[in-house]
DNA sequence: ATCGTATATTCGATTATGCGAATGTACACG
DNA sequence: CGTGTACATTCGCATAATCGAATATACGAT
C-alpha cells in the first residue's frame, strides 16, 4: 500500500530524473508545444527526445494532441508546474552548489578526455 | 549554464526517485532520525539505506549529526519538505493511477513468476 | 588494548537507462 | 496511388544504478 505510492512517487521523480525531460517540462511549463519545436530548442536528436516523451507519457506528466502532421504536448497538470517552481526556490537558494557542479563537471571532462586519449 | 541548472535539477529529482528515498525524505520531514531506526522503519538492509543515505548527502538533501555511536539524519532544507508537500497533493490528484500501478504491479509480478518458471 | 555496536564503503553480479541508427507509422498533399 | 514530413518504436551497445555480502571505520564500554 505505503510501498505502492512510494513507488509511485518515486516513479514521478525518477521520470524528472534526467536534464532533457527537466526542460521538456520547464517549456510545456508556459504552454504547449510541438516535438519538432522541443527538439531544436532543446537541441537533442529527434529519435531521443521521443524517448524522453514516451517516458513522461507512461507516466502521464503530459498529455498529446494531434494537428495535422504534428503532435503537441502539454503539462497534463499544472500542479506540476507549481512543484517545479517550488523547486526553483529551492535551486536559487542553493545556486551555491551549481556552481561547485560546475566545477566538478569541467573536471569530469578533463577525465574523460584522458580516458579517451588511452 | 542553463544545461548545468537543468543538470542540478535533474541530479535532485533523480536522488528522490527511489521508493526507499522517498520513504527516507518523508521520515524525515518530521524530524531527525538515527539511521537504524529508519533502517528499520523502511525494512531495508543496514548496508542498503546507507548507500541510499550517501546519495542523499552527495545531493545534499540531508545533513548528519554524530551523537555518540549514532548518526542522526536530517533535511537540510525545509523548503524540500514543501517541495514534497506541493508533490503530496499531486499525487491524491491522481490516486487513481497509483491504484491502476498496483494492478500492474501484480500483472508484473504474474509475468515474473513466469519467467523464472522457464 | 579489545570487544561490541552503529554506520559506511567496497566488490561483484544483475538489471535498468540512455543513446544513435535504423525502421515503422500516420498524416498531408498532389 | 506515391512521396514527403513529423513523430514513434525497435535494436544493439555502452554506461550507470541497485543489491547483498564482505570488509572497514568510528566510537563507547570494560
Amino acid at each position: 500500500m505505503l510501498e505502492s505510492l512510494r513507488q509511485f512517487k518515486a516513479g514521478i521523480f525518477q521520470a524528472l530524473g534526467h536534464p532533457t525531460r527537466v526542460a521538456v517540462v520547464e517549456f510545456l511549463s508556459h504552454g504547449e508545444m510541438s516535438v519538432g519545436v522541443l527538439c531544436e530548442k532543446i537541441g537533442v536528436e529527434q529519435a531521443n527526445i521521443s524517448q524522453h516523451l514516451a517516458i513522461l507519457r507512461n507516466k502521464h506528466i503530459v498529455e498529446t494532441r494531434r494537428d495535422g502532421n504534428q503532435i503537441f504536448y502539454r503539462l497534463r497538470d499544472p500542479l506540476l508546474g507549481e512543484v517545479l517552481e517550488k523547486m526553483r526556490e529551492y535551486f536559487f537558494a542553493h545556486l551555491g552548489e551549481v556552481m561547485e557542479m560546475m566545477q566538478e563537471e569541467k573536471k569530469g571532462a578533463k577525465k574523460s578526455e584522458q580516458k579517451a586519449r588511452r
